[in-house]
DNA sequence: GCTCACTTCCAAAGCGCTTTGGGGTTCTCT
DNA sequence: AGAGAACCCCAAAGCGCTTTGGAAGTGAGC
């Protein structure tokens, strides 16, 4: 059923059941019934290709995703995201497209989906330090959002991003004011720009106590649990192990928890561990009680604001000025920070 | 720059154009090589939807997820399901899209977007006991690949599921053959067929040694930590605590590690946990030696496998016979499971 | 020299929708 | 009664591509 056939049915034209069926104020209130009646008994719908063609709007979002990028991006943390702005996506009448690229094949993936017009606009995931996609984009004359910033970018653009850096220096000074000397870090790939504000975040904080950080206890790498388990083990073997670690996610702080129970030591006792927490919908934090001490800004709220943004970008005028949103991370107290203990005599298990 | 105007420079119609681009035989080598060469030098690229209205095709999949499921879906393993589904089909042209909907909203956005044309096919997640869904797309006439089965469904379909059933008997029998005679099971949630058929397979694992399973041990919900942790922490308070589990996944497995060591217990001497490992990429059981006993099954290749079963549908001739694929998971012993000491005196830590 | 087949190209007709630019009708106001 | 405004509707022209059904030119075969 399409609309020449529905408009046949009815003895009307074509224009008249297209703009009865999109909302038009020139046709009459009891013409508009007919129509919807009429469509909705055929189970008339609009080819959304035809749609597109005439109207130039695919009502479709675009998300690419380098494969390499793939372990940071496309789990964990990046599926929560995805969730939260598809809800806003569906809400206002968009779909998400997804496409999974070759590195080599990244900037030619947003060219063509651009050119194509396949997508009205992009959703650009884990910035880096000096990000190239942001000028092509630009370039291309595409909306887009970042969800992220890339701090070495001369070009204007929109972008949604947590304070990383404070939620960082909030964390460090919080173990720096329980007394420990000896703070670890397991940062995300550096990289990545938030893993670098990140980086600065915990540095500040040592840096207004004027202490020194000992380069052998910040480290760097993929949010994995095993990177989480494999670093704490051979960050006991120091020679002066630290006492606390600030960890980049709750993945890798898991395996902090499991390297900590192979040692014999105590989360929150013998180590304190605090961690950034996305608030993964499939992973919390505890049930009640948070387990972990965190910094928490969820990830979904993210993902869902990210889509709303950029789809009034889409709908608004091509010299729309360019939005910018900071979100301030939650300090959330739980179990796994403690007062520094060491030098005082362990009690025995 | 489009078809018209490139044609108008090369100073041929639009019909010797867009068959030169495309392929066709009817074109001297000599023209096509100068329409190809004219097309890279405009940067032309044909508007994919115009191009879609005229062939008919979206050259796009879709993936409908009910917000309910998304706890169980969009997450963990859903989102590795999704990138190796992916990476088909920008191998073979497709793209993504996705769209997350109310629950209310299911049937309504499968008709939607295969009525109104915006995608070619559906890779359908998550099939219960009796989905309505499968019939719901068969009735659309549209070409679709269940990832798992719907056992009580009666309608002709295509599926590429794991053999749970068996998966889940081996991993019960190798328990029950270390000794230990109370086994819990921690399944996922048993509106799910996976989950159905897997407690199939734990019961029959017993029934074949004619034991009795007491009810309490058997427990199923979402897949996530703290249900491993918390179901862990009230099966040990039964006056006969199991002595060893099977488990659904890695993350609730991890939530019963954790209430092993709240409870001093050490996983594979005092409490065996066998568990279903979906390799996620970001999540592995354990770098080198499994950490994990478990039966194994890439959830990321299924999703590339049922992506190329559906393009294969999809291009072939609409009455092609449904495609059926079943795979074994492999079993990998790691250090979580020993024999049943229960009855032994217990050595003091 | 004529036919037939082959090669190479093109005009024009869609695909199914939106939107432009009127054109009748009816109503209101002088 | 005539003019102007509202109101309701429509024919036709796109949107940018693919595909059909030739047409013109060339060469081989008789």
């Amino acid at each position: 059923m399409n609309l020449k056939e529905l408009s046949g049915h009815l003895g009307l034209s074509q224009t008249t059941v297209s703009r009865a069926l999109n909302g038009y104020s020139d046709v009459k209130a009891s013409t508009r019934a007919r129509v919807v009646a009429a469509a909705k008994e055929h189970n008339y719908l609009p080819n959304s290709r035809a749609k597109a063609l005439a109207t130039g709007r695919a009502m479709s979002i675009g998300h690419v995703i380098p494969r390499t990028a793939q372990h940071e991006l496309v789990n964990t943390i990046f599926a929560d995201f995805i969730a939260g702005a598809s809800e806003t996506y569906s809400a206002r009448g968009y779909d998400l497209r997804m496409v999974t690229v070759n590195d080599a094949d990244e900037f030619g993936t947003y060219e063509r989906l651009a050119n194509t017009g396949a997508v009205d606009g992009f959703v650009l995931h884990g910035p880096s330090h000096d990000d190239k996609r942001i000028k092509l984009l630009n370039d291309l004359n595409v909306p887009f959002v970042v969800h992220g910033r890339s701090s070495n970018c001369d070009q204007p653009y929109s972008w949604l991003d947590v304070n990383n850096r404070s939620a960082f220096k909030r964390a460090t000074d919080l173990l720096l004011d329980l007394g420990h000397t000896r703070v670890a870090l397991l940062n995300g790939d550096e990289s990545m720009d938030f893993a670098i504000r990140r980086r600065e975040g915990f540095t500040l904080a040592h840096e207004q106590r004027g202490l020194e950080i000992d380069p052998s206890l910040m480290h760097n790498n993929e949010m994995s649990e095993p990177y989480g388990f494999e670093t704490t083990l051979q960050l006991m073997t120091l020679d002066a192990p630290p006492t606390a670690i600030v960890a980049s996610a709750l993945i890798p702080a898991l395996g902090i928890q499991r390297a900590a129970h192979e040692l014999g030591l105590k989360i929150g006792r013998d180590l304190s561990v605090i961690c950034f927490d996305d608030a993964l919908s499939y992973f919390p934090n505890g049930s009640g009680a948070p387990l972990f001490t965190s910094i928490r800004s969820s990830v979904r709220d993210a993902g869902r604001r990210c889509g709303a943004l950029l789809i009034d970008r889409i709908e608004a005028a091509d010299d729309a000025p360019v939005v910018t949103e900071l979100w301030e991370a939650e300090l959330v107290v739980g179990r796994s920070t403690g007062p520094n203990l060491a030098g005082m005599p362990r009690r025995e298990a």
